[in-house]
DNA sequence: CAATCTCCGTCTGTATGCAAGATACAGAAC
DNA sequence: GTTCTGTATCTTGCATACAGACGGAGATTG
């Protein structure tokens, strides 16, 4: 029949499952620190909490763990994670390798469209720092890193990326890093980092991308000293 | 008491639970070429082919499809992962980049650790070729590109490793490449491994694993284009 | 008063039951 | 003969029930 073309258009996105949703809002819970590193989560109470079953309770919560958001101790309990200054050390050296090479892919093969990408995100990021709150920055900081991961044509590299994504994610928001200057000078990394990239100077990026991590890698390590020391 | 301390080095090792027996059973299923690429799993089937109720087996699955080795698909089934060709590409360079980053990290802070398992990893494959089966010199190869991440000191790394071993480990069995002289080129490229890594040649390292992995690449994609032609 | 034992509440691990969507095939209509 | 439709039977998604493990409060004993 010739018209099952034009009806093929209308075919509906099917409804998403409990798990994904249950697994998103959890997500989201640890991400914008509606809940604290350590903090027991019972599978009874978030289901009854939620409106659910435990069944998808805990199977979200195996996802989770899976990104590394939630620990499962056997017989014991599920908990948010609690990073350790190690944790975020080694975390951000993987994070600063994951994307080197992600920059590298987009460089070679999707500059126009990673160009456009990161400069969208800096607008963002502009929009954040004049009027928005401290997580509205934080949501266009981690969108503007997620740019590399969608345009370097290499699945795995983005999937390794977003089983960690929600551990930065969530140390940017948990452990807001009380010094002054910390978004001007995050911004002014970001813009350095878009010239660089425009104008396809690779060593520089990579130089002002590890500056950019790894600086954040040692100011959450403090933090994180300070605050398991006090 | 005081012999409590005492007693708690006795502590045996918690009974592994239904749903991680189930998981590593499918995972060597999956690998050891049991089940062909595509072939159907059904949670009924399989929970009481393996003698346990669907529950740890759904769970099993959904760990499993984290790993890619199987995929779910909402309301028809779950099936064995069935790669193309580029799949196999995005793998391999995936899988390249990691190993590199690994073995950079070995090199500067575990060289002698590394070195020993290297060369006893070197030790199994002579062993698997001379008397074992191929299934044998597959194992062993999977063991000698895990060294790395043993010892390379970032679990973020080791895990993205893991989570992307099992479908290289699947394909290395699944398509037994037919090249005849196959073996021992891989044997010989272990080895010039070894000694680049043993003279701390870091840039003959990375060339050797380069055209070590994206050969393996070539093979596999030939295999698989010619098995969706043929 | 301190150390230890015991019991109980709470948690997870697993089994099972029920409902709803997807597919394949047989039969009716043209 | 071809196409459509209804149904039978698969599949998974989710809810619930039950049992075993863990941990803490209180009882008990030195």
């Amino acid at each position: 029949m010739t018209s099952m073309k034009a009806i093929r258009r209308f075919k509906v996105q099917q409804p998403k499952s409990l798990v994904t949703i249950v697994e998103e809002r959890l997500r989201k819970a640890i991400i914008d620190a509606e809940m604290r590193f350590g903090e027991a989560l019972s599978e009874d109470a978030l289901s009854s909490a939620l409106g659910v079953s435990r069944t998808p309770v805990r199977e979200a919560l195996a996802r989770l763990q899976l990104q590394g958001l939630v620990t499962i101790v056997p017989k014991k309990g599920t908990f948010v994670f609690a990073p350790t200054a190690e944790d975020v050390a080694e975390l951000c050296t993987f994070r600063f390798m994951l994307e080197t090479n992600a920059l590298r892919e987009c460089l070679a093969t999707a500059r126009e469209a990673t160009l456009d990408g990161m400069t969208g995100a800096i607008a963002a990021m502009d929009a954040a720092q004049a009027s928005g709150t401290r997580h509205d920055y934080a949501r266009a900081d981690t969108g503007f890193h997620e740019v590399f991961f969608l345009h370097c044509g290499n699945r795995y590299l983005g999937n390794a990326y977003r089983s960690v994504s929600g551990r930065v994610a969530a140390l940017r928001t948990h452990l807001s890093v009380p010094l002054e200057g910390e978004q001007a000078r995050s911004m002014s990394e970001h813009r350095l980092m878009v010239e660089a990239f425009a104008n396809g100077r690779l060593a520089d990026l990579d130089g002002i991308l590890r500056q950019h991590i790894l600086r954040a890698r040692d100011a959450y390590g403090d933090v994180l000293r300070r605050a398991s020391a006090g």
